[in-house]
DNA sequence: CCTTGTATCATACAAACGTATGAGTGAGAC
DNA sequence: GTCTCACTCATACGTTTGTATGATACAAGG
């Protein structure tokens, strides 16, 4: 039988995370359930057996990554601070979960980059994400800490860095020679993200509290 | 024989756009010949004989969208004005070009998802996108105009907005009711990006230009 | 008129695909 | 001892994949 208790025998496990190394790498249909399994080490039918059948597998895989980095954005988002300390708190953690889960973006782009519905896992972390950012930007126009525009594109800005160097982390790597996962590396990038976003939202000197 | 001068007859072309819409939309692998050229209104033999491969015919398709984003940007670094003015302008370009072929993002971010080697076809224009920028920060910064910090990834933040939210331009359509093919919309977005990019760039008041 | 070259066509091919099936294995319950 | 259950395994099924092949159509050149 299926097995949907959190506590997944060992293979349900390996299963996960070849899915997570190669559907990242090779994308969906990219990845066939032969080498899959040979990854982890399983037999070809393992993936029907533990997971019903390759879409839910990757459904499963798209969630154990992006559902944590969402929960990290809203627990930031929710903290104490100024608005513009926290969109920086947001900024730098999203660096940090990029650190500790290179694949993270490879997944997620590309789910986005591909024309159809994005996965229907994907679409409520997502919501959510967008919804906290929206709301700090929201706050930090009442507060006159952000200049004024519409909050749901700044929002988007927010994030917009650390993601785009995301994506451009591999020919970064290989054609500028630049590493975002050696820790003092992305340490120095950060720090010039975070100001970047920091002051591009930040409101003029001298501006009133818009009313 | 393959055609490989510009004079590309009526099947080879329309080869190319349905490759366009359908690699955009469903990725390399979640494109069969079959649907292609059933797209195009070609034979089933037709890619093997105009392009020789389906992957050829990729990076036929790949390069057809991105080698003139490249030198739309080129043209527009080597324009005249203030670095500041410049990079709006590119920014600008940018949210243009993506108007006119909302496809690009899609296959340019499907290449730069998959964890493997980008398209060959694809590393040339990026680079000097990226060399664009990069002398760009550079010459603002000497003229004082951009704050100090590492040229090579701040020439990366310019682009990191509009690029962005081409990502998200299908949840966002879908989930938040924002247009970014409206042109009324677009303006409303650019000139929010434009200042974000602007001012996230630009030097303090009163900071000093670095020797 | 016949030849030549380009293009389109239906069809064939082997390989790879995702999934289904049924046998086999080994630990725990009674 | 044997029944039960979760699991692994080899294998088979029907599709779909990208490409190869050879016949056909047809305008241009001699």
């Amino acid at each position: 039988m299926h097995d949907t208790d959190g506590t997944a025998p060992e293979t349900a496990r390996a299963l996960l995370d070849a899915g997570r190394r190669l559907f990242a790498r090779y994308g969906y249909d990219g990845t066939s359930v032969r080498t899959l399994t040979a990854e982890a080490g399983a037999n070809l039918g393992a993936i029907t057996y533990h997971y019903g059948s390759k879409r839910e597998l990757y459904d499963r895989v798209v969630e154990s990554v992006v559902v944590p980095l969402a929960e990290r954005v809203e627990s930031v988002v929710a903290g104490g601070g100024s608005v513009l300390s926290r969109t920086e708190a947001v900024v730098r953690a999203y660096f940090e979960y990029l650190a500790e889960n290179p694949e993270l973006p490879q997944l997620m782009m590309q789910e986005l980059a591909l024309g159809g519905e994005p996965a229907a896992v994907l679409a409520p972390p997502l919501t959510r994400v967008h919804a906290a950012l929206t709301s700090l930007v929201g706050e930090g126009q009442e507060r006159g800490e952000v200049r004024p525009g519409p909050r749901i594109v700044m929002g988007v800005f927010i994030l917009s860095v650390p993601v785009h160097l995301a994506m451009l982390r591999l020919p970064l790597q290989r054609y500028v020679g630049l590493d975002l996962l050696d820790a003092q590396t992305r340490k120095r990038i950060a720090d010039s993200a975070v100001e970047f976003v920091r002051e591009g939202l930040r409101v003029r000197d001298g501006a009133e509290v818009a009313a």
